[in-house]
DNA sequence: CTCATGTCAGAAGGACTGACATGA
DNA sequence: CTCATGTCAGTCTTTCTGACATGA
């Protein structure tokens, strides 16, 4: 049977990036089935969550580069998820406001999701998977100040 | 301050692919230091757990593609690091066997990669990593066979 | 005939870089 | 002057697809 080298089992940071690969595959199944992408998601569920927003502050609240976040929201105007006006406190800026599509597209979006994490979560009960999710939770926390 | 979405907070497969991000630039600042890449360090280090193998093999256990670990393979044995002969008993294969050159530069990815895990596990106490390592070494054993 | 293997060419997805104009 | 913002063009990595020849 093919195992994983000890040498790696006990390397978190190891497991991490080989398991990322698994939920990155999974989660680009479900999104696909909605025509999505995981960086849809980031941005529709960061406007969902704190309202209308800046293209630079949608990039720091998602962990993107402002110039990727401006092909994501192109594409999310395109379909009607988001609108963009200019902002005019602030006339470099653009607003990008989450439309009721959108708030459409992120339910069927979460659904997707919540099914992903079915699967890769399947093995743990309960306990452990709220164990799991609080200890990257507070690694996540960590290293977004930092 | 900027926060992760509630929404996404109980979501692990979600925190999963976050932290994958922040471990994956670790790991490649880590392993660039040392000329390497991130696929180098898991072909030497099956052909270090595991001994002499198959390309196919090596895929198996890297969970990656056949066609890349050619290009993998290539450029280890361009830098000494494997060699390629061809199987006698099965005149498809070729057996990728790990050089003493070879060994020094896992050990050195190795070490590399032990800073980056101390920098991404920083926040936890011993016990805690230990846990965290169980649950995903199980979800990762699980996860490998279909 | 089938299946596995190694190989190649190319696409796709995602993240990063450097530059630029505009405006605070 | 400086810094932040939005934008564009292009690169770099990594993974995936499809095809093909060879051999079990």
């Amino acid at each position: 049977m093919e195992e994983t080298p000890a040498r790696l089992a006990g390397r978190p940071s190891w497991l991490l990036t080989q398991l990322a690969v698994h939920a990155h595959r999974l989660a680009s199944d479900g999104f696909g089935e909605v025509g999505a992408r995981g960086y849809h998601y980031r941005i529709l569920a960061a406007l969902a969550e704190f309202g209308v927003a800046s293209q630079a502050e949608l990039g720091r609240r998602c962990n993107m580069d402002r110039s990727d976040v401006v092909a994501a929201v192109n594409e999310l105007a395109g379909r009607g998820f988001v609108e963009r006006t200019p902002d005019p406190d602030d006339r470099r800026r653009n607003l990008v406001t989450l439309t009721p599509a959108g708030e459409g597209q992120l339910r069927r979006m979460d659904r997707a999701l919540d099914k992903v994490q079915e699967d890769l979560l399947e093995p743990l009960p309960a306990e452990e998977r709220r164990t799991l999710a609080d200890l990257l939770t507070r690694l996540l926390a960590h290293h977004r100040r930092g």
